[in-house]
RNA sequence: GCGCCCGUAGCUCAGUCGGAUAGAGCACCAGAUUCCUAAUCUGGGGGCCGCAGGUUCGAAUCCUGCCGGGCGCGCCA
């Protein structure tokens, strides 16, 4: 509808721009059109004149005036107002409000979605925690944004694809490997002492137990020795016991430790984030940059174009040429290629698969980043502003009134799984959808337990369910009704009616406006005020004790009402319960 | 110190490229069910939109400076 009225002003506009009242006529797209605030504003209005009256050397009012003489006529239209200092008004029929139906009705699942994005490639990269442990429920904020921002791009008609990147190729990686290994010698019996910075969850002692379910005391070897002392140095200790490892493993059993604990781990994220309702288009693994030398590549190319230099025995991108405050570190004296190198050849072969436009969603603690993955996109010669990097500030636990501490490597947080067990992975996903995802969040652990049942998501997963069981009573009283076939939209007269069909018709709306601002949180609020809207209809009025033609009708609008509920809540990756 | 994010009702938060009288939930107070699910609905109180300037027909929204909170500034990942 919002389009459509574009396009009327738009006529008007060069209607009046051929008559010689106006000299240039904005595009179409800078027509502002919104929904009114206020019934007595009408459905939609529009600053048209407001804005074009400067260049029209003409009072606003008398502009508008002019614009509304030269409307073409709608089916649309009821009446247009000239308000306020210049405000176009526009009244929308009721028989436009009732076609809302059989639109919906027609396009099912597909009501809401428009085609905004032409097929634009978008890749969303979004999670990506190293796999060093269970997500906790920072992570989980990230994945339910980067889910439902997918979801929404894809109703808005952009070819968009989920990404998450592993980070396999690391010395954390071996951090973990080693931390698995010291738990499996546990289980063999021999004595060791766990360093304090090594992973000390559950976690790697499952992982052990798994270790050693399949290999026995295969991995156990006579001359270990884990007593040694590297120093003061902890980190120092950690790179000798790795070192130690390697040498009494050998190569082939060191892949095989290395190879189940990530694999264990990737595993879990998988199954965690699945059973949240998010499945990845890809899984990509920075192991597989080292293996194609994909990596070397992009570095050597960096070299032959002078973007990085050597110093200090290390390799340096001049990342401060391209507004970064300082050059950063891609190779080190010791050989090993930093993780800025991985990103920089990840990032480029994104670009390669020919994606439009890249999103990455990043942890605030992240943006530091942004000048040097940014500077490095320019250095290769690829753009910058393809690349758009996206900031979920962190939740801020409280348990009883308190922060809660949290860290991976003491083992210390609350886990994505346990947040789901304990409120629920619809409340969960609903409770981060929204808050927007700069918007810092405080996430009081007592209040989404004890109180779960205030969580929004109820109330518009009842409104649902209500709907379902209106037309369950149907089949349940055996009452005899051509509502699919024959009804009479005009007995819809009610107030409440109208405003539940305004509220239908603004979907669509709503959708294409949370795609281009990458903020599926608009979807969230929506919901709850289409739901709102129902529940005051369904307290107001009774659907199937009304003569049988309204009746119909009633149910027509509620069933139009549950399928657009049931798409929102698709977008956002939660269910749309028939009963509850 | 520098950079990024944030500051709106008692609390948690919306506020659509600047628009007309700033909204919702929770909490608080008062009500509604012989009828389709009361996980619902109706009504009420509650605001210096952090502060001060600036931009213009118009500012919670844009600009500048302060104040307050979070995060980041490694040859860590």
């Amino acid at each position: 509808m919002k389009g459509q009225i574009r396009e009327l002003i738009a006529t008007a506009l060069t209607a009046l721009r051929d008559a010689g009242t106006l000299t240039q006529v904005p595009d179409i797209d800078a027509i502002h059109v919104e929904r009114a605030r206020q019934a007595e504003h009408g459905d939609f209005a529009s600053n048209i004149a407001l804005v074009c009256a400067k260049t029209a050397r003409m009072p606003p009012r008398e502009l508008a005036a002019q614009l509304i003489d030269c409307l073409p006529p709608s089916v649309l239209l009821d009446r247009v107002e000239l308000a306020g200092p210049g405000f176009l008004n526009f009244f929308v029929t009721k028989q436009a409000l009732y076609s809302v139906i059989d639109e919906i009705r027609n396009a099912g699942a597909a009501y809401g979605r428009s085609n905004d994005g032409h097929g634009r490639r978008v890749l969303v990269e979004f999670v990506s925690a190293n796999p060093t442990g269970p997500l906790h429920v920072g992570h989980g904020r990230g994945a339910a944004y980067g889910d439902a921002l997918v979801r929404v791009l894809r109703a808005a008609g952009f070819a968009a694809d989920s990404e998450y990147y592993v980070n396999d190729a690391g010395r954390q990686m071996d951090i973990l490997a080693l931390s698995v290994w010291l738990r499996y010698l546990e289980l063999c019996g021999v004595a060791i002492d766990f360093p304090d910075n090594a992973y000390r969850g559950d976690y790697i002692r499952d992982i052990a137990a798994k270790l050693f379910k399949l290999q026995q005391q295969r991995l156990v070897r006579a001359e270990i020795d884990l007593t040694r002392n590297s120093g003061d140095d902890p980190d120092r200790h950690l790179d000798d016991l790795i070192e130690h490892t390697r040498s009494v493993l050998g190569a082939e059993h060191y892949l095989v430790l290395f190879t189940l604990t990530r694999d264990e781990l990737v595993a879990d994220i998988r199954s965690d984030l699945h059973e949240f309702g998010v499945d990845y288009d890809r899984w990509f693994f920075e192991s597989e940059l080292v293996e194609s030398r994909a990596i070397n590549g992009v570095i050597d190319s960096l070299l032959q174009s002078q973007h990085v230099y050597e110093s200090e025995d290390a390799l340096w991108f001049r990342s401060s040429a391209f507004g970064d405050e300082k050059d950063r570190v891609v190779r080190r004296a010791n050989g090993n290629f930093t993780y800025f190198a991985s990103d920089i050849a990840y990032q480029h072969n994104k670009v390669q698969r020919g994606y439009d436009t890249m999103i990455n969603i990043w942890g605030a603690d992240h943006h530091g980043y942004v000048a040097r993955v940014k500077g490095s996109m320019a250095a290769l010669g690829n753009k910058p502003d393809d690349l758009t990097i996206l900031f979920v500030q962190f939740a801020v636990l409280y348990r009883s009134g308190e922060k809660v501490a949290m860290s991976t490597r003491s083992g210390e947080f609350v886990t994505l799984r346990e947040l789901r067990s304990e409120v629920g992975g619809d409340a969960a996903r609903f409770f981060y959808a929204l808050r927007k995802p700069e918007q810092h969040m405080d996430f009081d652990l007592d209040l989404a337990k004890s109180q779960s049942n205030d969580n929004p998501v109820y109330y518009v997963q009842y409104a649902h369910a209500r709907i379902c069981s209106v037309f369950r009573q149907l089949t349940e009283k055996d009452i005899d009704t051509g509502w699919q076939h024959q009804t009479d939209y005009t007995l819809l007269s009610a107030d409440h009616e109208i405003e539940l069909l305004r509220a239908l018709s603004r979907f669509p709306e709503v959708t294409a406006a949370a795609a281009a601002a990458y903020e599926p949180h608009q979807v969230a609020y929506y919901l709850r005020s289409l739901a709102n809207d129902f529940h005051t209809y369904y307290n107001a009025h009774p659907f199937l004790a009304s003569t049988p033609e309204l009746r119909d009708a009633r149910l027509a609008l509620i069933d139009a009402t549950r399928c657009v509920i049931r798409n929102g809540l698709w977008l956002l990756g939660v269910a749309a319960p028939e009963a509850m």
